[in-house]
DNA sequence: TAGATTGTTAATCGATTAACAATC
DNA sequence: TAGATTGTTAATCGATTAACAATC
């Protein structure tokens, strides 16, 4: 494999997409597809399949195409999913839950160790069968546990404070989920859910549309 | 305000964060700013934050800066927050719940109508007094309430389903939390929130981060 | 007025697309 | 082998940054 070092994160943004496309081409048993074909689907171009394909190796083959399952796999080993991951949850509210419930259900290889709330009326709950414990053991619950994600489902004025702990802790990567942004040491991997970002340009797209059609 | 209708989407997605961190800066009763101060704040360059900003008009003043308060509403008029908006949410499992609480405690302009779900242990539940509606009756909803957002949160075999129903129900906007890939008719807005496209390419960087403390 | 800072044009950088030789 | 399709280089396009004249 090439030095994946510095790609483009518009490269990497794309690969869990390719992947979902693999999959339900497995599902539907195609063994093979060319950029083409591929590009038909998606969206993307054939050219750029191609490209963004070739910073990781040459997985197709002239005449060809891909072969959709070690593409697949290649894509998945990429992305680390080959691994398993260690959580914890921070913030057991209705967001903090649903992601619990969520990842459980659905993402095998993340596996949520434990969820920590500040809420005396939380603590103790179990949910998915994991225990929700006192925040205030989250620090010597990282010392005894290795965690390789931390995930931020409190509101935004404890979100620093938390992810400061939790990087302490040796965690290696931070999903926010808090509306603001983060400040984390060097080395530490960082992805932003913004919710109320994402809502608010989707109002902005709703508008341009109503204002070109009145044009 | 000039037209908008070609402004590109990374500096419509820059937005909702300038708007945020002018709230902060109002919270602190901050009058002015120029593009140096918030781009050591923000982390974008003043040059591009004047190039984002004059594409919807000149806000600041030379010599002067930009008046936080008028600037903040002005982006909010850009995004259309200063509109209301109805939304329904189809599928109330955890995430739907989540979202259906999340907006209504913080984002005000946002209201949820209904909620759907076709679990009968669900419907008739009340979530923040929104009672959860039998699917069935989502399209007689449709006819007969204005909805301006649909929510997806269902799974993603049933999402295109729902999406059909909601866009010919005449909403103007779709906020995707399905993990899959939306076609829906010219004119109405989508956006897409991934939550394992996201979680993935967290994975990546971990991982990137991890081999690069190898070398 | 003098200084500060915008608005805007021009230069640069990076990402996407096109083209085609290599090769299965 | 001939046809298909990749891998890769070159061309284009778009977004970001730099520079500076306009102006408050």
């Amino acid at each position: 494999m090439k030095d994946n070092s510095k790609i483009s994160s518009a490269v990497i943004k794309r690969l869990p997409r390719y992947r979902r496309y693999l999959s339900d081409l497995q599902k539907k048993n195609v063994d093979r597809i060319s950029s083409n074909e591929l590009s038909n689907l998606i969206g993307y171009t054939a050219s750029q399949i191609r490209q963004d394909l070739n910073n990781f190796g040459g997985f197709g083959q002239q005449g060809y195409g891909y072969n959709i399952q070690s593409l697949y796999n290649e894509i998945g080993s990429i992305l680390g999913l080959d691994q398993d991951y260690k959580m914890v949850i921070v913030g057991t509210g209705n967001l903090g839950q649903a992601i619990a419930n969520y990842t459980h259900y659905y993402k095998s290889g993340f596996m949520v160790s434990a969820m920590f709330d500040v809420n005396p009326k939380l603590i103790g709950l179990r949910i998915n069968d994991i225990e929700v414990l006192d925040y205030e053991r989250l620090e010597s619950f990282l010392k005894d546990n290795t965690v390789d994600i931390g995930i931020i489902c409190t509101n935004k004025d404890s979100a620093q404070e938390v992810v400061d702990k939790l990087c302490a802790g040796g965690v290696k990567g931070v999903w926010n989920f808090a509306p603001t942004d983060l400040i984390l040491p060097e080395g530490i991997a960082l992805e932003n859910v913004h919710l109320s970002d994402s809502l608010h340009s989707l109002a902005y797209y709703i508008n341009r549309n109503k204002n070109n059609e009145k044009e």
